[in-house]
DNA sequence: CGGAAGTGTTGACGTTTTCAAGTCTGAAGA
DNA sequence: TCTTCAGACTTGAAAACGTCAACACTTCCG
């Protein structure tokens, strides 16, 4: 039996052949002007199909998501482990933050969707792993508080986030994104701790 | 003649009154849920009324994300101006940098619409303002090269906008905010430049 | 072999954006 | 004052969308 010949009636895997569909749209034409019915018929397969595989067109964005959310992480992960003889925490963080932005600029639309959610559900996000490493080491080389790693994890996340919104806005130019990523790490490296507390 | 009556037919200043209606569906349910027919229902005229104001949908959403830019800068500049004493440009630039996260927290969905351009016109923006004379204090005060400004206000103003977005995303609680902002301006502010070239 | 569960289709309902054609109104000119 | 006319609004309908009930085919298991 041939099991690569496409068969008529049953598509084989329409529930992740839809999930991709839906993808590459949003990254064509953003999620506002997604169709599920375009999306079926991309497939090859009539629009009420969709729903033995999916609540409603809600469920499939947020499968979309999801499936975002994973690449970005596998994405963000083998660009840094391509520069595997790196030991250096910072360096590492440094390649995070520009594969990261790398991915949101390369899928502005995608990357919208992934972060539309007012009380979102948590995500997987591979670049809070290379930060909390960095903290790490911070914490070995100049002694921060552990009181502080929170907040300043959660500084460095928003401003890497933030650099991607703006180069996708076209408010900042991509070639300054290294630049701006070095300056952002070397500011908060060379911060003693004693700083953060005698404002 | 009563100028404040109702008239029947022509309603007055109807662009308007569209705006503000869409604004406000927006902010109740997302832009994603918001419809043009019932924005007009709303302000109580037929569909078609829209269409001699605005091209289609999207140019009524158009207008609606150039009004949120003018409310967060009147927002951000009154709150600034509040705290009229205050001159310490260190203490300014917290205090719209808070403003701006305030706003963008207090209308998540109007904040998520204004930024889902993927190469969107430039915008106002206040809180520029701010960063411009702070780093114009660093430049005076710890003799910063001219070439970094540009960069150290992208990099700021893209903390922010991460700050914002996190919080929006339900991702840092909302009390850690402050302490957040204390902490970036405070890591800038304490980096010598010579630091930011020796990494 | 036979039926049950799963997967896809058809056809339809209600709603949406959008437009062409028509109606009303207020204001300007005779 | 009367007429006229451009602009503001309505009606009605076309096309597309999300969704569902009812039906058809296929696979798998007893």
């Amino acid at each position: 039996m041939d099991q690569s010949a496409k068969r008529a009636y049953h598509h084989g895997d329409l529930r992740e052949a839809l999930i991709e569909q839906a993808i590459a749209s949003v990254n064509a034409v953003g999620v506002d002007h997604v169709s599920l019915r375009a999306v079926a018929a991309a497939v090859g397969v009539s629009p009420s199909a969709a729903y033995h595989h999916f609540a409603d067109k809600d469920a499939l964005i947020e499968a979309v998501i999801q499936r975002g959310f994973a690449e970005l992480d596998s994405f963000t992960l083998t660009r840094v482990s391509m520069g595997k003889g790196e030991c250096n925490p910072i360096e590492v963080l440094r390649h995070s933050a520009n594969a990261y932005i790398s991915f949101a600029v390369d899928h502005p639309h995608l990357f919208h969707v992934m972060f539309s959610g007012v009380n979102a559900p948590p995500r997987p996000e591979y670049i809070e792993g290379s930060i909390l490493s960095v903290l790490a080491h911070l914490q070995s080389e100049y002694g921060f508080a552990e009181t502080d790693s929170s907040l300043l994890e959660s500084v460095l996340l928003a401003s890497v986030h933030g650099i991607a919104a703006l180069v996708i806005e076209g408010r900042m130019n991509r070639d300054q994104v290294p630049a701006a990523v070095d300056m952002l790490t070397t500011i908060i490296v060379k911060t003693p701790e004693k700083e953060l507390h005698s404002q």
